[in-house]
Parts: C-alpha cells; structure tokens; sequence
DNA sequence: GAAGATTGAATACTCAATCTTC
DNA sequence: GAAGATTGAGTATTCAATCTTC
C-alpha cells in the first residue's frame, strides 16, 4: 500500500534511480533522521540541567538501579545501555569519580569488572527519575495517540533487533539494496 | 487503552508513584532510547566509510542539493539540517575546507551568509546517495511493513513538530507532569 | 593467545563570548 | 542595540593500541 509506484528522491534532485525511496518511506526517513539530530540534545539538557547527567550516564545508572546487588559486567553493562565498551569505560571513570558508581573485579573471572552503583548513585538515580520520566512524556509520548506509542514502540524494537544483528551494513551492499 | 491502570518503573525498581510509565509506554521508551544511541553510530559508519561524512554532513550537503541555486542562508540551513547554529558553522569550516561548500556574503543582507554547495560537492552528494539509502533502507525500513513505515512517519513528525515547539522541558515542569 | 577491559590521540559537539552588519 | 554568524574553551566520543588475566 506504502509502495504505490510513487518514487521521491532523498538525496539530489535528480538522478531518480530504480529503487529509491517511495513517498512514505522518504517522509518516515526524514522523521527519524531529524528526530537522531534534535532529540538526544533535548533529552540531556534536561538531565543535565536537573541531574549532572547525559542520557547514557542515565542509561548505565539506571541500568545497574534494577539489576542483582545493583552489580553488572562492564561488558554486560555496555549491552544493557546501548554503548560499545569503550564508551562505557570512559564514562563510569567519570561515574567513579563522582562516587556514584564502583569498580570491583569480578570474584569469579579476574579479567572481568563489576560495575556496582553506589548508595549516593542510586539516591541520584531516584532523584533524576520523575523529572526524566516527565520529558520523556512531555518530548516523546505526550504528543501521541495510545496507538501511535504502541506502534512506535513495535518499529523501535524492529529496528534495534536488526541494528543489534547487523550493526552497518556491508560495502558491496550499499550500492544496491538487496531486494 | 494502553493505560489501563499497569504501572510499571522506569529507572529504580523501587519508589512507583502516582502517574509513571505504563507497560506499552515503556516498552516504547525503551526501543527509542536504544535507537537514539545505536542508530546514529551505523549511520555513520556507513556514511563515514564509503563517502568520508558523518550523517549531518550529508544533511547539509543533501539540504542544499535539492534547494535552489543549491544555495541556502546558514540560519536556514541550520534548520533544514536539523542541528544549531553553531554546529552547522563549524561543520561548514571542515566542508570548505574539502572545498564541498563555498561560503559568500549574502548580497542582499550583508549580516546573512549563504552556503553554496560547489559542482565537487554536488558529485560527492549524488555518488553517495544510493549507498546511504540502502543503509537507511536496511537498517530502517526493511524491518518493518509498509504500514509501520508510514505510522513510524507519522509519530516521528508529531514528535519533532513538537520538539520544534518547545524543544526542553521547563525545570518546573520536570518533577511533575503537567497531565 | 584470546577474552575482557582500559587508555590515549584525534576528532567532534556544546555553550558562552565575540564580531559584524543592519 | 539586535540579528546573524563565527570562534574558542571545555568536554565527550571513537578507534586503535595496549594491558591483564585466563
């Protein structure tokens, strides 16, 4: 239904090649790009401005708040806030010195770490909760239908599914979609 | 329909209180969040790879392709593009720099500076433009069906008009939501 | 030697301050 | 003096290289 022969360019105007993008998919494409550019700055001014954090130090505190002995493997921990490992180290050093969060080698493997959050990291995360919780219903839920937050929801875990299988796509297979 | 009185806990899993998240709006707040912080990075790497740009780049150079006299006033190009001012100025420095982009004084309003997308930039935008919409095509809107496409469009656009509205949350508004 | 994790160098982003033209 | 734009300082992110423990 979505591809109903219509073709619109995303890119320059001409050069209209075989498959591009139909009508419906360029509008939903151009959504989510500018929803990639503008939401994650109105996320973390929120929480920065009421908590010190950005929203992936929201993402890991809040991570370790609801797990066992609020304890997590760095590696597990990356997985869990959607960053690469790398990411993660940098900012629970940071997470550290702040006292919100501890490093301790794990018991069991001595190459692993534990990342434990710390009593004043989750005062924290209970303080910044609310107030993140209501941007994201003011930014993100508020301005839809049930339906559309139901939808929306379906999509996301579609996309993430993929992204978590194939995180970029291959050099030869982007100079013609599969198909 | 979706609040049917379930009430489940973003963030401690303790301290539920009046008005939180309920299941279907956490489930959709979760596959956003991951989105915001996987999405961006295989995008980019794409993008990065075959044609040396990051995803806002291509929506500076793509944004003057398709406008007139592919030339646009930074403040509107800002827009277009999604990103500040301020970003967009220095992005432009580095486009210049590769001599993508020409800046001139706007002739009519010397305060204003229009960006020209220059003839290397333009063959840069149209060799890369196929290969960034297979990316977006297999990342993005293969997984989903035609219908989740357009719905996806649809809360995307509400979500960003909104943004464009109000794009932080006021501090006072934060600790409770407005309902 | 391989898995898990950390570090450092290069790059990019943000915010506030500044500059120019109207 | 205000609108439009740029710059610079501070901070965050990424990638590759390294280190440690198994």
């Amino acid at each position: 239904m979505a591809d109903d022969g219509v073709s619109a360019c995303y890119g320059p105007a001409s050069d209209c090649e075989p498959r591009w993008l139909s009508a419906d998919e360029l509008e939903a494409w151009k959504a989510v790009i500018s929803l990639l550019l503008l939401l994650p700055g109105a996320l973390d001014a929120q929480l920065q401005r009421d908590a010190g954090l950005s929203m992936f130090e929201y993402a890991v505190l809040s991570s370790l708040s609801i797990s066992d002995d609020r304890t997590v493997r760095m590696s597990e921990l990356a997985e869990l806030a959607s960053g690469s490992l790398s990411r993660l180290s940098n900012v629970v050093t940071r997470l550290e010195r702040r006292s919100l969060v501890r490093r301790i080698p794990d018991p069991v493997d001595g190459r692993c770490t534990d990342a434990v959050l710390t009593d004043q990291g989750w005062d924290l995360v209970v303080q910044a909760a609310p107030g993140h919780a209501a941007a994201v219903r003011q930014l993100v839920l508020d301005p839809l239908t049930d339906a559309q937050v139901h939808s929306l929801g379906e999509a996301g875990e579609q996309i993430v599914r993929q992204l978590r299988r194939c995180p970029a796509p291959r050099a030869e297979a982007t100079h013609l979609q599969p198909d």
